[in-house]
DNA sequence: ACCTGAACACCGTTCAAGT
DNA sequence: ACCTGAACACCGTTCAAGT
């Protein structure tokens, strides 16, 4: 038992691997693993504390063992989905910030569900995420960003970047809100060719293609060239702001 | 009575202004008004349709006689907050653009707390919108996109707009998510100086006013040059795509 | 240390009635 | 036409126990 040592010996209850009656081998990796499993296969909606319970075969109450919040849990989450988000090396501030952008989205296109979850709560995964800060300060200012306009081009990138991405993998009303996608599609057939001309012309290209005028979101409707040109008005925005 | 008068006579129950006993004079308006100032002055996680019945002295269900769905009601709630950001008349487009999108934000300010509803969900109060859509399509042809471009330079403002601001005033943690205020302003507190040199210089400025490093959101806390910064950005962007 | 069980104060919504 | 009342199938979370 080499008693007398203080090194933080966890009372040995599972020692040697043995199976504890009632114990359910839980852990934060194992609860979090299976919150994004049901995440991506069952929808946002399914990921509450007591189905993720039942999903792993335990009381809800354990789970509060590991996660003393729902919250907790959701951060979790979203620290998970994003911590594949890797800026890449030195380029060019331009190749990197169209890169970034694209990994960022990439990240949550691989778990579209837990969008509204980033999108709608203040992203706090901080102690991972200061790296890229650093980063994306430094890329700005080689940019030719001054410093007087700095925070505001940060909050520019980042809030368009998220925002857009966000807005894209909207939640989508419901199982069968019954025919909303019906009532979309007649008020786009109804679109009157002399009140509203231009978007007459466009109807065909912007149907379900398009923000408020479609009834998917990103997961089965992806925006790639949409995002694709919004990258580049991004960067050629912030090149105007160094003039 | 004037009968047979075909004029769609409802019933004449309440004629005269009388009240029925067992009746609470209900409307869709008065509903939607109640959730509005239940929103606005006790949150978002205060509205639900219980408490939103005992507010008006109702039963739960009275409210499902004029919303069929909860998110009928959630629905109507953002279309009635976007319903006052009607565009400006005829400028340059540029003017315009940077018009509309202070215009939209400045309907958000209003009501910080449905920002959630906004961002979330696919926005939906279609019919009302298709005259803005008309008039973003027509400017963005009148700043020289070309038709190939145009949903995407139309996803672009959309996406940066709704979704920029959908962060600004994204959902703060909870009432007290003990201590995650202090967590955050230790991180920054902690900022290395030699691991990240322009975060480090930054964070004074940074704190509690950009993104992923606040604790408080638009509602405290407005970007409101950040904002301006981001719609400069925009249209710049918007700019370069026409060369 | 880690989990169960019962209980509390909530939800949205359906269904059958009342007036 | 418009509302009540009871019921169903859910929630997150606290608190007291168990091992």
């Amino acid at each position: 038992m080499a008693d007398g040592m203080g090194t933080g010996v966890e009372d040995a209850a599972t020692a040697g691997g043995r199976k504890r009656a009632g114990r359910a081998e839980l852990s934060p990796e194992k609860v979090l693993a299976k919150a994004i499993e049901v995440i991506d296969s069952d929808g946002l909606e399914a990921f509450s504390m007591r189905h993720l319970a039942k999903g792993l075969g335990v009381t809800p109450m354990a789970l509060y063992w590991h996660y003393p919040k729902r919250h907790d849990l959701v951060r979790a989450v979203v620290a998970e989905v994003l911590a594949g988000v890797v800026p890449a090396t030195a380029t060019h501030w331009e190749e990197w910030l169209r890169d970034y952008m694209h990994r960022f989205r990439a990240a949550i296109t691989r778990h579209p569900n837990v969008a509204p979850l980033i999108g709608g709560q203040l992203i706090s995964n901080v102690s991972g995420n200061l790296d890229m800060i650093e980063a994306l300060l430094t890329r700005l200012q080689e940019a030719g960003v001054p410093d007087h306009k700095m925070v505001q081009a940060y909050n520019s990138v980042i809030g368009g970047m998220v925002g857009f991405v966000s807005q894209e993998f909207a939640l989508v009303p419901s199982s069968s809100d019954d025919g909303w996608d019906g009532r979309m599609k007649e008020v786009i057939g109804g679109i009157d060719a002399e009140r509203h001309p231009h978007l007459h012309a466009m109807r065909s290209r912007m149907e379900n293609r398009s923000f408020i005028l479609r009834w998917e979101n990103g997961a089965t409707r992806p925006m790639d060239d949409s995002f694709d040109t919004f990258t580049e008005v991004m960067i050629a925005g912030i090149r105007a702001l160094t003039v």
